[in-house]
DNA sequence: GGACTAAACGGACCGTAGTCCGATTATTAT
DNA sequence: ATAATAATCGGACTACGGTCCGTTTAGTCC
């Protein structure tokens, strides 16, 4: 007896991951988890990460694509979290807050978040590619945007959007806490100071 | 007949470089300068460097510390010519005019800097430690740090200025203008806004 | 000039991300 | 069940940044 598909086989999306590679990226995602809970981010590498997942190198790479890509997959749970709340979810994070209360909330949820996750944030920022032109990255900046327009911001809500996500940004977050030493707190307050300005105008 | 120094020897600096020393720096600076104007910078390896300028890899590493310092090494005469025109130069860039004029042309100043050695500035900043730990960047934060003070910001200016510094990011900027296409003349105009929006406050 | 010392030299070596291709195996059609 | 096919697998291989250490050499003192 053959599959008669009820849709038309591009709406199916890609064919179906064979058996073999499903398990196998069970095993690694596996692995992956423990390395990172035993040494951090940093120290796994794709050699270590394959050899304990009892995996050729070349499936790894298969699988992710890159170490970056690993690493967002790593995140892509939380990361989905957060977009939903921040898309969907009760105000003043979500919709239903003016916009400026959005985008205040949206900084203080960003800046913990990194707080939480900023090791693996960071190593899924690898290469600039990654860092700009992934899904997530693109949908922040756009999110702020909307935001600004409607707070009916008049000079270049795109680039003030850009302005903006940088301050955001992992890397720089993550220094200034660990290495400057400053609380997330002073971070969150100055973000409020920063959205209000830009927002408020001239 | 011996040298008598005219000052305490700690006073006179390191003691000075040996002549085989110096000829290879310059070899290899010459050598690095040849690579990057036939290729970019981007192509330029420690090895090809190494072989070009007849000289061992050791070597290389001994004189500038790795890839990010020796791209440092080859920016730090116009990086040093910037620094002196925000210092010490004519205004609005230099002392003389208001803190919010010389955080505008500042800002102008770094992004027509940028479009013109984004890549070596780039490739100077591999590491995140040679990030945000340069004495550069930590000078350039100090100063968008005073002119905010000097205009009397009272919100954390030292958060401020590190927000205002993330936006001017020669990575973030050169993707702007080389991936999405836009003209480094909005990214200026912006940039006005944004310090315009941050000074006077709400 | 000759001996001494500290610095510089060079290239073999290491760890890592990423690539490649012949061997293997799941899946489907017969 | 068997054969055909296409995806997957695995690990040797490359390129690169960076380190190490035995060897060479410039500068100094007699």
């Amino acid at each position: 007896m053959s599959f008669i598909p009820l849709l038309p086989g591009s709406l199916s999306g890609p064919p179906a991951e064979r058996s073999d590679a499903a398990r196998n990226r069970e095993r690694l995602l596996g692995a992956a988890r423990e390395l990172i809970a035993e040494c951090g981010p940093d120290a796994l590498t794709m050699d270590r990460l394959a050899e304990r997942a009892g995996v050729g190198k070349g499936t790894v790479f298969r699988r992710f694509g890159s170490r970056a890509g690993l690493m967002m997959t790593l995140l892509s749970d939380s990361e989905a979290a957060f977009q939903a709340r921040f898309m969907f979810g009760p105000p003043p994070l979500g919709p239903g807050a003016p916009g400026l209360e959005r985008l205040i909330a949206f900084g203080a949820e960003r800046i913990a978040y990194v707080m939480e996750h900023g090791d693996l944030a960071r190593a899924a920022e690898a290469s600039a590619r990654s860092r700009y032109e992934v899904p997530a990255a693109k949908l922040w900046q756009r999110h702020i945007e909307l935001l600004l327009r409607e707070e009916g911001m008049d000079a270049d809500p795109l680039l003030m959007a850009m302005s903006l996500t940088a301050t955001l940004d992992p890397d720089r977050i993550l220094h200034a806490v660990r290495v400057h030493g400053l609380a997330p707190e002073r971070l969150t307050d100055s973000w409020r100071e920063l959205v209000t300005r830009v927002v408020r105008g001239r």
